[in-house]
DNA sequence: TTGTAAGCGTTATCAT
DNA sequence: ATGATAACGCTTACAA
């Protein structure tokens, strides 16, 4: 099939471990004779099998990701901040879907499992808590992003914006100027975050002294047709609420949709916040308010903490000494208010 | 390090041939040994290693896909209709990102080529044409998506939306509903589908007896920033057009924001059409008209195209006999112009 | 029905 | 400075 450094080796008129030494730089071969069978190599347009060089090395030098779907804006972000990092110590990212199913979650840690991944990175996981007993002993490291099942054990190790700040952040912003009823439509209610952002949102309340109406709490679904869904209920709701804290942006954007079409004027009728910053919750118009994660960074912590992790095993690693890290390690990051026109005074 | 046949075979008292036949449920094997060797495999947790397995077999049953960047909305659905296609015929899917950029996008189809993908699909390349040549004798099939650069010669197979039929129905829908003044904000001008979009749009113009003006004719970047720059381009040509064809949605949406800016009535004031149909398109207020790609369909035809062309190679492929490729294939689809409210009649 | 041995393309450990 | 040889984990003739 493809040119192996045995080809090479029968041009060149060497032993194939001679080809391996050469290629790879090594002091011990004349200068030329390593020329000679670089140019051959080159000539042959030879390409080194990361198969069978990963299964003598024992790594593979690669990182698997799991991501619910790359459809989504948060995700994207996310996967770049991984992505950078891993280059930077030269490791390539392998991205598996999970289409946020627990069953395809779990198929696709077992392929990147199959294809020995030395680290694997889990965005948004269902299932998190069962990769400390899973993987602990085939001592591949996990590491848990913005996880969305119940914290796991002892051997767990994650990276998570922390949602009830967050939604604390977004719902004491909207009191701050002036609001008291305020409805809030949240995400899939199984899921960890939703039940956080929730609980940072009565935490404000409370804080405020203003009483919890779970008449104006509805659930969604973290998609676009939630906070269209959630309009009419909200212009349903007596008394109406004057603002409204959404689960994420795509809930928000859905809902500015709706009520633009129902013809309000935001943010005077209706102020709005979101969760995340997406790329797009700029563009929209109005400008959405929202609680930044820092998703970019968030992607860097977590390829970091998987770098630290793969340290720790078999074989050593190369950069300068990491911190080591031990039994279990929780990186809370904190969101960022981001005031735009969906709240606050519109512009001209 | 992770548990391997021969440590299945050493406990249950067979040679490590044994397990992998029993693995691979070779009716050879008796039944009690089989399933004797399975529920051993289980509880060890055992995962068997696709490099090893690859190496000896010939084939990775991946493929390698290449795209600009995940964080760009039209790479998503294209990505998901390849790796539906994929896994629906057992491959799995390796991501490599270009940035973009022709340096790395050869750095990653050389990583792609070095994990011994069964084939490549390139997304927007900017070196469609070195593929004929660079991979034609790795007998690594190549399929270009939407190709950026010029058409690559003899060993070529690609698909492509029509860019300039495309651009052509923008700017005619736009004509037909009347006007006459019509601006065109272009993407980056070296990569084809610009020139082609601007093809379609003067086309479109010479059709209806209106002469090209290239004073309402801008360069963009393909980024919301360069909608907002025409946006002022716009306003000071004279006599100011009172309809514009962006190049594509990122574009559109920029400029919607800039003219809501602005304080412009849309479409009153200026009507806007874009290409691609983001998600986000039907989202933007107003929502956008624009030139629809079917971009899963896409993304399906090309790894379709890439099972055919592994089929014609070393190992037979499973699945019915798909239809041979031969020579040049380039399947070109059609866009579908999406009539919404930035251009014809405001809603309400 | 099972075991033995060869080989996939590397790197690494011995010799020479 | 270079060549044999073993090993990585697997599949697959070929033997038994």
């Amino acid at each position: 099939m493809s040119v192996s450094i045995k080809d090479i080796a029968r041009l060149a008129g060497v032993s194939h471990s001679t080809v391996s030494r050469a290629l790879s730089d090594s002091p011990l071969i004349r200068a030329e004779t390593k020329s000679r069978i670089r140019r051959l190599a080159r000539e042959m347009c030879y390409s080194p099998d990361a198969r069978a060089r990963s299964l003598v090395m024992g790594r593979t030098q690669t990182v698997g990701v799991v991501v619910t779907t790359v459809a989504d804006p948060w995700v994207a972000e996310v996967v770049q901040g991984i992505e950078t990092t891993a280059s930077a110590h030269s490791y390539t990212v392998i991205l598996a879907s999970s289409d946020d199913e627990p069953e395809h979650e779990l198929a696709a840690v077992e392929m990147l499992r199959s294809m020995r991944v030395d680290s694997v990175i889990v965005t948004s996981s269902r299932i998190g808590a069962l990769y400390g007993e899973y993987l602990g002993r085939s001592h591949v490291p996990v590491v848990l992003l913005n996880n969305h099942s119940e914290q796991g054990g002892a051997h767990s190790f994650s990276v998570r914006v922390d949602d009830r700040h967050g939604g604390c952040l977004a719902t004491e912003h909207l009191i701050t100027i002036g609001h008291r009823r305020i409805a809030h439509v949240g995400g899939p209610s199984a899921h960890l975050p939703s039940l956080e952002r929730l609980a940072g949102y009565r935490l404000a309340l409370a804080g405020a002294g203003i009483a919890f109406d779970p008449a104006v709490v509805w659930d969604g679904t973290g998609l676009p047709d939630a906070g269209e869904r959630a309009l009419n209920l909200l212009l349903a709701a007596d008394p109406r609420p004057t603002a409204i804290f959404c689960y994420n942006d795509m809930t928000a954007v859905g809902l500015l949709r709706a009520a633009h079409d129902a013809g309000l004027a935001l943010p005077g009728d209706l102020a709005v916040v979101g969760f995340d910053d997406i790329p797009f919750a700029a563009l929209a118009c109005p400008a959405l308010t929202t609680v930044a994660q820092p998703k970019f960074a968030m992607g860097q912590q977590a390829m970091d903490m998987a770098l630290t992790l793969m340290c720790r095993r078999p074989h050593e690693c190369d950069g300068a000494g990491a911190p080591q890290v031990t039994g279990v390690t929780d990186n809370v990051v904190q969101g960022r208010l981001v005031v735009r026109e969906s709240s606050g005074t519109r512009r001209r």
